[in-house]
DNA sequence: CGGCGATACCTAGATAGTCAAGGTATCCGA
DNA sequence: TCGGATACCTTGACTATCTAGGTATCGCCG
């Protein structure tokens, strides 16, 4: 992701690993590894971003956490969304794609 | 604006000016109200952001200015975009419409 | 065997953009 | 006369991201 187009990333991240998470329960590294392979690398997420936010995401009660073993047998933690989690999640989106579409209306309109 | 959709602003406020003097000169009020109305106001824009990124901008190469009068014959500062400015533009647009298509496809994969 | 890359976690500090809240000044209308 | 709109600006707090460092284990390749 060119170095301009992290600062977009502001505040959509935490509603990724949301999404990420509603899928089923997944430890953080691949949380960052399912999101990078979903948007063919257009969207990077740096481990300085990702840890920070699940801790921040788990502290407002949206996620909720156990120890476990990885697929490859290390020690990983497994993130789970809660009913809240779940409630902000789709709160978020609706209000991205309303976001979104006002930006696109401007940048591209048309599209 | 709610609360929680401000954050999703950074970074894209600057595209949202250099894409509303690309129609023509303005001078900064009135570029906020324009955005403002062109999106119904899904998208606020405060003063406190404003100014800053209009001087950000313009360090940048990216806008000039003048002292002029409004059409209420009011002291206003009149800005444009500098051929620097439209080249950022084409290229913000650009990672606008990559980013943005990357985090909906995730969440909001079919539209 | 030694080292390197991948997996998996974490954190401190720098950076940067937004916002709230304050300010100045003019003008119009109630 | 007093508030709201127009038009500009700034300071300080906040917050999210990134850089760059760290720990530890494992498998692979030379």
């Amino acid at each position: 992701m060119p170095r301009s187009e992290r600062r977009l990333l502001h505040g959509t991240l935490d509603t990724l690993i949301l999404k990420t998470l509603s899928h089923g329960a997944l430890h953080g590294y691949a949380i960052a590894r399912w999101i990078e392979e979903r948007t063919g690398d257009a969207i990077l997420v740096e481990e300085g971003s990702l840890y920070p936010a699940l801790y921040r995401l788990e502290k407002r009660g949206l996620l909720e956490s156990d120890w476990g073993l990885s697929e490859l047998e290390r020690r990983a933690k497994f993130y789970r969304l809660t009913e809240r989690g779940e409630e902000a999640l789709e709160r978020d989106t609706a209000e991205w794609l309303r976001f979104s579409a006002a930006v696109t209306s401007i940048l591209a309109p048309g599209r």
